[in-house]
DNA sequence: TGTACATCAGTGAACGCGCGTTCACTGATGTAC
DNA sequence: TGTACATCAGTGAACGCGCGTTCACTGATGTAC
């Protein structure tokens, strides 16, 4: 009965293999919930066993080492944050927005997200988690958010909404050649095809990536504590500018 | 013999005073060695007891707790960095800078410390230390560096390199009335003798800082692994694109 | 100058806590004939 | 359908480590008379 097994059933796979993924699943939620709540340096193999209810050793039969389980959050976090700007920018841009506006509103996307898992946040764009290495295969996952950004730029371009650097800045040789090829495969035909100077875009994405980091850090990490009376408009105020500053202008609307 | 206490001798105090004031100057070197090693979350007086050669129990003597440690390396670090940037901003702008130049200045040397003090620079700008709230006192040396970025707004309305904010924002309302009257005590008289509105200079403020957090950040934490050739230029091109955003201009010399 | 007392520095043991990881083990679930 | 064996899940105890903080204590350094 080969083709049974080709169109799988609701719940697929052996009871063992069901009941394994569903223990994992648990176990991922729990490791979730220990973040969100004691932060991802906290977080404690033991803990999660505690909280399901198991003993501390179950975990390794899941999960190779505390280590590995922290890997499978950061990818998780920069997947969620990528799905997040990576909507905002096709929902903007796709409703005709101008580069500004649809960068303005991936920007508030990034922030919400940051909001809402403070600890995720901190996990993927904090300081490192002592003796903790991501290792390289979360590097694709992270890149999601240096996507969108890039595309920003390249569709701003196409649209003529893009203003010379000012101060205007040699750019020549300050990318490597790597992040100069997944620039250049990004958006429709790339951006050389747009007539852009690649190189000058990755560096506007930089400026961009600073920002979001930059005002988010500040606000979670305390810095603007009793500065503003209205963070979110601050939000948008502070990252305006920063359009301004990389060349994104937002045309009056007609 | 009221009179000989007046003027203290070189090494002042009783003896005992004296040995206490060295011993405590070890400690705090000790824990700075400790921090730039391991990090500050890391930081344990055990460790601090162990490099000092001495037992764990005897750093009570001279401190209240971790936390009061931890406190005195964070008004250290603030410290620091505040006078970095004091120095900086003197510097240039006493050399006839025009305000987008004295901004490099100042965020190069914010940069160049924190490049110096990695950890240093995590423990103040930073994911907070789990289980550690940097008590009141501590702003007055947090403040520093923002009052360095004030200056920097109300010295570039001063000499006419302040364009108006672009896009233009509402900012009214936005900014405390404690932050108000900070900034309104900066400069020779503050900024609302200059004309300037000193909510704005405050927003301007803001996103000079976030883009300081930012671009340290980003760099020191990894994210820019791989993507440049030359960590230093980038942050000057971004830097000076941030300064476009807020307004800064960089006339021509002449 | 000398004695009696108070102050302070530093010791070492202990309390109580938490952690990651290993390992021999008991049972249950699957598989092959 | 039934038996013999292999696989896997989960247990509980243990190893070895580190931490912050307290506490009764020994000595040395200071002070008052």
């Amino acid at each position: 009965v080969p083709g049974a097994t080709v169109s799988p059933p609701p719940a697929a796979g052996t009871p063992r293999e069901r009941a394994r993924a569903t223990f994992t699943a648990d176990l991922l939620a729990a490791a979730r919930r220990q973040v969100a709540e004691v932060g991802a340096a906290q977080l404690s193999l033991r803990g999660v066993a505690r909280e399901l209810g198991v003993a501390s050793s179950a975990v390794y039969r899941y999960v190779d080492s505390r280590d590995a389980l922290l890997t499978l959050l950061l990818i998780e976090a920069f997947d969620e944050v990528g799905t997040a700007c990576e909507t905002a920018f096709a929902q903007t841009s796709g409703a005709g927005a101008s580069a500004g506006e649809t960068w303005v509103a991936v920007a508030r996307a990034f922030r919400a997200w940051a909001l809402e898992h403070r600890h995720s946040y901190e996990l993927a764009y904090g300081t490192p988690v002592p003796g903790y290495v991501a290792p390289a295969d979360t590097t694709s996952h992270a890149t999601r958010v240096w996507g969108v950004l890039g595309r920003l730029v390249i569709a701003a371009g196409l649209d003529g909404d893009l203003a010379p650097l000012s101060p205007p800045a040699d750019v020549r040789g300050l990318v490597t050649p790597g992040v100069l090829a997944f620039a250049g495969g990004l958006g429709d035909g790339g951006p050389g095809e747009a007539g852009l100077d690649v190189e000058e875009g990755v560096v506007r994405s930089v400026v961009l990536f600073d920002a979001l980091v930059g005002a988010v850090s500040t606000e979670l990490f305390g810095h603007l504590h009793g500065v503003t009376t209205d963070a979110d408009r601050l939000f948008g105020v502070t990252i305006a500018a920063v359009a301004t500053g990389v060349g994104l202008t937002s045309r009056p609307p007609g």
